[in-house]
RNA sequence: GGUUCCGUAGCUCAGUUGGAUAGAGCAACAGCCUUCUAAGCUGUGGGUCGAGCGUUCGAGUCGCUCCGGAAUCACCA
């Protein structure tokens, strides 16, 4: 409809003025809701083409444009901008244009399509899942279907912080203090229960290290100097020199880790095609380090560290190697980024990481092009903001943390406790039932953490995230449930939305608002890949939802008498359903059929 | 201190490549179920878009300065 008034435009300027109008000179948007008009041109870049007033201009082309185009139907001018009404009729059209395209807002990808690695959750192996994780699994996730919908051919990864002196913390712990207990014998959960030894091991090192204050060490050689300490970095020396023991030991708590994170993701709805690890590509990143130091690209100093100098690019100089020959945190992500490479030959790869590490992704991109791997130009940092409580930034040490597996369960609950009480559970066995609350709590919980803005810092409010009303996940599930409920009837008594009848109603102002959104879809998608935005998405859905749910409310579906109009407005909502399923469905969200 | 990001209603957030009188939700108050699902719909009140200067026909949006907040600048990850 815009191409379309644009091309009208065009030709306007050309058959009034005897000038070209170049793209940024036409600007077309939306009418606002307070002026009549359904598409407005801002006539002001235009004047100069004209040699006339903006107003003036607006009306000649107002005027052009209502007798040449027979979509337009009447145009008005205030100030420099010409709003332009649209034939309702031509609304219709479009309706039933859009509806007849099979997967509408997805496009499939095509021989040229880009391959695009995103990678995210990227969790430590010795603790679970919280609140800060959840945002991260989210965005990836829904980032690598809007991806998809976009034309791309993706791979989702993940990559696993395995090893480290974090979990020789956990080891440490369970040797010294489990007495050989397992998730199994305990009936933990395996991700926290290794988790508990973590806590257990800070615990005591910290009253170690109270003793050794007391008999005056400073608080830092305290840390350092405690026995626990000492135990946990010999445990990961023994892990660098692979002492059987130690890996057998390593290999079996990660094992009950990843039991754990599995239900998490499952929970979380999730999903990786695959899935690297650390202890696997630190090695690589080592080698490759050590040959571009044979190349020249990097310094070594006289203390055996390797350093690449970013000074020239406005960066610090960066330790790539200890002076001891170990890998530090970039070296293994220099060598994951050239693995992944090999594997898939991607065009672009997303890192879905916080913005805590800005720069370090600067670093890594840089030092790759400075290795010579001219595919790091393709490299992008998804950089999302921290969740924070409302009393504060969660802190791990002082045990406040938004526990992932916690809140998933308080969700659901909610979503239970409310949907007993408004009586909407009638008819539905228990197994139904825990499905229905189950996709209700996690729709508020993906939906409140998606609609935000990724860049932005966002404040985690418990009460309010529960709420099920107003802009939430529950209020556009619901209003395609109603629409499914809608549709089942239809079938149910046998109407139909005859196709070949939509286009040829007049639809009033609510089915014409409904419709011009539902057109909007492609391009949203789109837009939301570029601008690598789910929030994008979300406040997308709610505001059809919301315009469905007045023309619901104002207009009656099923009981129209006018058998095309019937049949008009139930394709208008078969469409809504249709595309608020597409949407919450980039999102990662389930659209329940009753509710 | 250097670099980067953020600041919009009491609270949580939208606000397209600069466009008209800055929008939602929550909270508060007042209405609407004999009807296709009231997890809905309608209405009322609520703003110095952190402050100032500049660019422009036009600035919440762009530039500069300042104020406030966050992140980062590790032989941590």
């Amino acid at each position: 409809m815009e191409n379309l008034l644009r091309t009208g435009i065009r030709e306007a300027v050309r058959s009034l003025y005897g000038k070209d109008a170049s793209d940024d000179q036409l600007q077309i948007q939306k009418t606002r809701k307070e002026f009549e008009g359904d598409l407005t041109l801002v006539a002001f870049p235009l004047a100069s083409l004209s040699q006339r007033s903006p107003e003036k201009t607006a009306g000649e082309i107002g005027e052009y444009l209502a007798a040449h185009l027979d979509a337009v139907s009447g145009y008005n001018v205030i100030k420099g901008f010409l709003n332009v009404t649209i034939a309702p009729a031509e609304w219709a059209r479009t309706l039933q244009e859009i509806s007849g395209v099979t997967r509408y807002g997805f496009m499939v990808p095509g021989p040229e399509a880009e391959t695009v690695v995103i990678e995210y959750s990227s969790p430590n192996t010795n603790k679970p899942l919280h609140l800060g994780h959840i945002r991260n699994n989210l965005l990836g996730f829904s980032l690598s279907r809007i991806c998809e919908a976009a034309g791309n051919n993706v791979i989702r990864t993940n990559i696993v912080n395995d090893r480290g002196i974090h979990i020789c913390k956990s080891m440490v712990a369970w040797q010294k203090f489990a007495n050989g207990a397992t998730p199994a014998t305990t009936g933990k959960k395996g991700d926290h229960f290794v988790g508990d030894y973590y806590v257990l091991f800070e615990k005591q090192l910290r009253e170690e290290a109270e003793k050794l204050i007391a008999a005056g060490a400073t608080p830092e050689e305290a840390r350092d100097n405690a026995p626990l300490m000492q135990e946990a970095r010999r445990m990961l020396v023994k892990w660098e020199a692979g002492d059987p023991d130690t890996v057998s030991l390593w290999q079996m708590m990660n094992s009950w880790v990843y039991e754990g994170f599995d239900v998490t993701y499952r929970a979380l709805g999730v999903e990786f095609d695959k899935i690297y690890y650390e202890s696997d590509t630190y090695k690589v990143g080592k080698e490759i380090v050590l040959r571009s130091l044979g190349e020249g690209h990097l310094v070594r100093r006289d203390d055996g560290s390797v350093w690449i100098d970013l000074t020239a690019d406005k960066l610090d100089q960066k330790l790539l190697l200890r002076s001891d020959g170990t890998a530090v945190y970039m070296t293994q992500d220099l060598g994951t980024a050239v693995i992944r490479y090999n594997d898939y030959h991607f065009n672009r790869h997303i890192y879905v990481v916080g913005n805590e590490q800005n720069y370090h992704f600067q670093v890594l991109a840089l030092t790759l092009l400075r290795m010579g791997y001219d595919w790091a130009g393709g490299l992008h940092h998804f950089s999302y903001g921290m969740v924070e409580l409302p009393e504060g930034k969660m802190k791990s040490r002082e045990g406040k943390v938004v526990d992932a597996d916690d809140l998933i369960a308080e969700m659901t609950e909610t979503a239970t406790v409310m949907s007993q009480e408004l009586g909407k559970l009638g008819g539905y066995n228990e197994t139904e039932k825990r499905n229905i609350c189950r996709q209700i709590g996690l729709g508020a919980l993906k939906y409140y953490i998606l609609k935000v803005d990724p860049r932005k810092n966002m404040t985690f409010n418990p009460a309010e995230s529960i709420d099920f009303n107003g802009n939430t996940g529950p209020f556009i599930q619901y209003t395609y449930a109603r629409i499914r409920s809608v549709m089942k009837k239809a079938g149910e008594t046998g109407v139909k939305a005859a196709n070949e009848t939509v286009g040829g109603v007049i639809p009033n102002l609510k089915e014409v608002s409904v419709i011009k959104l539902l057109n909007d879809f492609p391009a949203l998608v789109r837009e939301a890949a570029t601008g690598m935005s789910p929030a994008l998405i979300a406040n997308y859905c709610y505001e059809l939802a919301r315009e469905f749910n007045q023309f619901y409310h104002d207009f009656t579906i099923l009981g129209e008498s006018d058998e095309m109009l019937r049949s008009f407005r139930l394709r208008l909502s078969e469409m809504t359903g249709k595309v608020l399923e597409s949407g919450l469905w980039l999102l990662g969200i389930e659209a329940p059929e009753r509710m």
